[in-house]
DNA sequence: TTAGGGTTAG
């Protein structure tokens, strides 16, 4: 082709080095490389990639990593051919010192081959090379992949040993790999002891809060970091967006945002995405899509966000739309998209079209059905009643069934009232998950709703000899930057007694509208009407009444609560959004409630 | 010569 004059383009010439490479022609290649700088495509990082595999086999490895340092995204195939070289050179050097050691660790470690890295520490080690502080941050950051937190305790402990109580890779890398060994304390601990004023370290540490569920703990560290005069970056937004995710703090996650805008971090695109995220969960649907429309190049995870925050708010259809949308661009979906997707199917009720997405997911998308897309489909079928299709399922897929399978069946026994179904599914669930008081919950709510008065007193004695305690419903709702808690029957709060004169207040107009206590599923052992006090008295409830008198009227109220929203609270606020003439918000653990003139965005199915 | 922090679901 070259012979004859045909000008060679950049999707040619990477085909070209593969053929060299495979057919060990390095003199070939080389010229071709030649070819490369004359035509002007060495910057190409399709071309660079396969030159780095060209070099690499022929065993020049400085050519190799030269070309490997100029490519701004390295595929896997490149990396692993000069980590072979590496490899194979490392191998035959006699003596080898601390740098090469590192440097094939590293390599390892960069190339997801966490366990190789970990691995060849102690063979170094007790070479007797010593280490550095470029050893131990690169382990560490393959001990935190691993989530080995024994090995990380070690490693801490070393350390200790070698002086490096004070180093900021260190530290930073402590906290990392700690924190996600899920030992947010250790992290802690280390942290503070280093008393660091390193960026990173900071950073590391309020992605550990943030990831735990340590909201609160993530903003103070943030505000110290502020008052320490430790300027922030771009990483640090992703990780602060997340904690006002998991607070529910809207306006926290407004606050921030604004920050954001002044330092000119939103084209960073991690932040971008968790700025989505955080507008979804903190209830605000319309803000999520509009900082999603704000991105300059949306990527996958972009998407799935967006697609999986309407999914939660119950906008099936929209969210269908946006993943259409999606295609059109040519974004491919991966499998937490269709997680997303199904999802939003589900909340939706539509059944058909999650048959047609599950089924023709691996030949559409190239995407095999894993495990939560199963539990997900089973999910669909037990809500919308056809539980035979849903057990089918479960006998015909290709793994064992896991809780989230045990509790979708659960779920659509309770709606269905079928006590065999459910009786089976809470038996395997107690079996996975005894420290888990929502199971005997769910059960006693099916025995009550079929009359099975004996079965809710069974339970209610089991969960009492097995000391089974139901896990206490919590409800926030966030004021300003403000969180204030609610526990049922609470009467801590400063405004307590105007919170319970507002729900006296309500309950006449309440119980006009048609609300009466739903009192027997139940599992308090008390009288009836202390039962029906403590229900009036939800968390929930608590929550939405400090809302009506502590924001201006017609605004609207958004409460975050810990567990499933009850039947009897969401009966409940349906009427108070409609008497109040409020919009409320309510985020359970499974999805956003939109309560809005008398009803629910849920249409009563969750 | 070798090295550190962030995003989507269930």
């Amino acid at each position: 082709m070259h012979s004859l004059g045909v000008k060679c383009n950049e999707f040619a010439f990477p085909s070209v080095f593969k053929a060299c490479t495979l057919t060990n022609d390095f003199r070939l290649g080389k010229q071709v490389h030649g070819t490369v700088v004359v035509t002007g495509f060495e910057n190409d990082e399709f071309v660079l990639n396969s030159m780095v595999v060209l070099y690499a086999k022929c065993g020049e490895i400085a050519d190799s990593t030269r070309i490997f340092d100029a490519i701004p995204r390295r595929t896997v195939v490149s990396w692993n051919a000069l980590l072979n070289c590496y490899v194979q050179l490392f191998n035959v050097i006699p003596e080898k010192d601390l740098i090469a050691w590192n440097a094939v660790i590293s390599g390892h470690s960069h190339n997801g081959e966490d366990v190789e890295a970990v691995s060849l520490f102690p063979l170094m080690y007790g070479e007797g090379v010593g280490v550095n502080q470029t050893t131990l941050s690169t382990v560490l950051k393959s001990i935190a992949s691993l989530q080995a937190s024994h090995i990380c305790r070690q490693m801490h402990a070393l350390s200790l040993k070698s002086g490096f109580e004070y180093n900021n890779y260190i530290v930073n890398g402590l906290v990392d790999a700690y924190g996600k060994c899920g030992q947010s304390e250790d992290a802690s601990r280390v942290f503070k002891e280093s008393q660091t004023s390193d960026l990173l370290a900071f950073t590391s540490m309020i992605t550990v809060y943030s990831q735990d569920g340590q909201g609160e703990e993530a903003l103070k560290l943030y505000l110290e970091m502020q008052s320490q005069g430790i300027k922030p970056d771009a990483f640090v937004y992703s990780s602060l967006f997340n904690a006002c995710a998991s607070l529910s703090a809207y306006e926290q996650a407004k606050q921030v945002h604004v920050q954001v805008l002044k330092l000119g971090f939103i084209i960073d695109i991690f932040a971008g995405n968790s700025l989505v995220n955080s507008y979804a969960k903190c209830g605000s649907i319309d803000d999520a899509e509009r900082a999603f429309r704000e991105i300059p190049e949306r990527s996958i995870v972009s998407w799935s966000a967006m697609i999986g925050g309407m999914a939660q708010h119950g906008h099936g259809r929209l969210a269908l739309q946006m993943f259409n949308e999606m295609l059109k661009e040519g974004v491919a979906p991966n499998h937490i998209t269709l997680v997303s997707v199904l999802c939003a199917c589900n909340h939706a009720g539509l059944v058909t079209d999650a048959k047609r997405y599950f089924s023709s997911m691996e030949e559409l998308f190239s995407v095999q059905p894993m495990e939560e897309h199963y539990a997900c489909m089973i999910d669909i079928l037990g809500r919308a009643g056809k539980l035979d299709e849903a057990m089918e399922l479960v006998n015909t897929m290709p793994y064992e069934a896991n809780a989230a399978v045990w509790g979708a069946l659960l779920g659509a026994a309770r709606i269905h009232k079928n006590v065999d179904l459910g009786s089976k599914a809470a038996e395997m669930l107690i079996n996975l998950e005894p420290e888990k008081s929502g199971t005997h919950i769910l059960l006693a709510n099916i025995y009550a709703s079929a009359g099975m008065w004996d079965g809710v007193a069974k339970i209610r004695k089991v969960m009492k000899d097995s000391n089974v305690k139901k896990e206490p419903g919590m409800s926030w709702m966030e004021i300003k930057d403000k969180v204030h808690t609610f526990i049922v029957g609470d009467r801590s709060h400063p405004r307590g007694k105007e919170i319970y004169a507002k729900l006296e207040e309500l309950s006449e107009p309440l119980r006009k509208a048609g609300y009466v206590p739903m009192v027997e599923t139940d599992l308090h052992d008390v009288e009836e009407r202390e039962k029906a006090k403590l229900l009036y008295h939800h968390s929930e409830k608590l929550a939405v009444a400090f809302g009506l008198i502590a924001t201006p009227p017609g605004a609207p109220i958004r409460v975050k609560k810990n567990l499933r929203i009850c039947l009897d609270c969401h009966t409940a606020i349906k009427l108070v959004s409609k008497i109040a003439s409020r919009e409320i918000i309510v985020r359970d653990i499974n999805r956003f409630h939109h309560f809005r003139d008398g009803l629910c965005s849920c249409g009563d199915y969750w």
